[in-house]
DNA sequence: TGTATAGTTTGGTCCTACCATAATGGTCCT
DNA sequence: AGGACCATTATGGTAGGACCAAACTATACA
């Protein structure tokens, strides 16, 4: 195991109940035990459960009301559940990672679109630098991905938009705590050195609609490099599986 | 008031010190006052006070550790504080207001995307019928409104992306419970006309970009008109606090 | 068969006590 | 006078028990 000493008895309840409802556990509108047996369960006080309850209701997982605690419908749940979502399975579910790939993909077209509309222009050339090193030949793997989150980072914040950060804070710290399975995708950094011409160009001159295109590209490469990273760990976690 | 008899204490805790943190009351990095303290000044047990705790640590606005609860910045925060930033002022703030439809905008515009690449030929012939009503010229302001929350519903469904849900999800119930502000943009349908009809014949080609600009189109007039309603109640708003 | 009702379960709240850790303040040494 | 060390204190973490009110369940009655 990772940590378990710094995690509290409540953290290590809300963890355990959640994971156990997004594994389907426990099916939509089905009552979760009493707060008295989850209590005797866990070898804790009721008030350690009562804190994990609020937790759950304030990630969308369940409704506790008089009459006991019930499970909600995972569409109905916060988006801090993506994380957790991907961490169940040792290798991330496919589809799901090329959903959240995708809206981050146009989070991102959002984000470049009011940094053109508002930053200052010292704010677009310190942008174009930072999108720059996505084209640099000279760096690891690790260093590409650092870029990358760098650049996503810088987007976001440049957007001024506290919404988009709100969104994409929310996603980069699950992904981050997701980012032990080791999925590192290789990038042939040469793919990026088009695309990202393109951007540095559009950004220069706050072409909206250019900029929009080339961002695209970008993400699009980046969603195609990270899903065959997964894919590949996917064909060896079976073949690693089958000898078992 | 609405209802407070159904709120319970820990959410009377809860929600004055999210207001408090969110207005400002307490810098970040500050400590907020201790269990013990508060349990006294809110005339309540130190339970209910913690379970308080739990959520604000899960909205993401303090972090709760054994030093004491300290302020986070309202960029870490969770998106679920957007609602309650916007419910602060007896009128939403406006700058935010654009920001967040934006965001929806451009979500909507992804939704769009990924339900001309996935859905079924069904979905796509619902999807022009729920659409179409947007340009219902028979329809009072109200319903409206509520034809345009539905074709957003029904986009974000069938894009069949779970990210996206959950977004929306959040977003939309955190302004159903803003909407009692009363800010009911008053729509001329014969704006939607033209940009409705592109987006009708686009999604019926799977036109991906066609669609992509007449969303576009779609959302920034139904921004120009929120956003104008919310300006017409600010001057009513300035001009009554000048009598008082 | 449907309904009213009593009993049981369950969440909501409070209280008290104890522990471990972080924060604080004082003391001692250099 | 300044800094390192240590005891004290404040604070969060947890446990257990008690009581109430609302919700649920099963029973008895009409």
């Amino acid at each position: 195991m990772t940590e378990l000493n710094s995690e509290t008895r409540s953290d290590q309840i809300a963890h355990v109940l959640r994971d156990d409802i997004l594994a389907g556990r426990y099916r939509v509108g089905e009552r979760l035990p009493s707060e008295r047996d989850l209590a005797a369960r866990f070898h804790a006080s009721r008030g350690a459960v009562r804190e994990a309850f609020r937790r759950l209701e304030q990630l969308g997982l369940a409704t506790i009301s008089h009459g006991g605690a019930r499970v909600l419908a995972l569409e109905d749940a916060n988006i801090d559940i993506i994380g957790p979502l991907l961490a169940i399975h040792k290798v991330p579910d496919l589809d799901l990672v090329g959903q959240v790939l995708d809206v981050i993909g146009g989070l991102y077209r959002i984000a470049l679109q009011q940094m053109i509309e508002r930053a200052s222009n010292e704010e677009l050339d310190s942008a174009r630098a930072v999108i720059g090193q996505l084209a640099d030949l000279s760096l690891t793997a690790e260093q590409q991905m650092q870029v990358r989150n760098e650049v996503g980072q810088f987007l976001m914040e440049k957007s001024h938009n506290l919404l988009l950060r709100l969104i994409n804070n929310s996603l980069r710290t699950q992904f981050v705590d997701n980012d032990r399975s080791g999925v590192l995708p290789q990038a042939d950094a040469n793919e990026f050195i088009e695309p990202v011409a393109q951007l540095d160009e559009a950004i220069k001159a706050r072409n909206a609609e250019l900029a929009d295109r080339a961002i695209g590209e970008i993400a699009a490469i980046d969603r195609r490099l990270i899903l065959a990273a997964i894919t590949q760990q996917l064909q060896q976690g079976n073949s690693a599986g089958a000898q078992s």
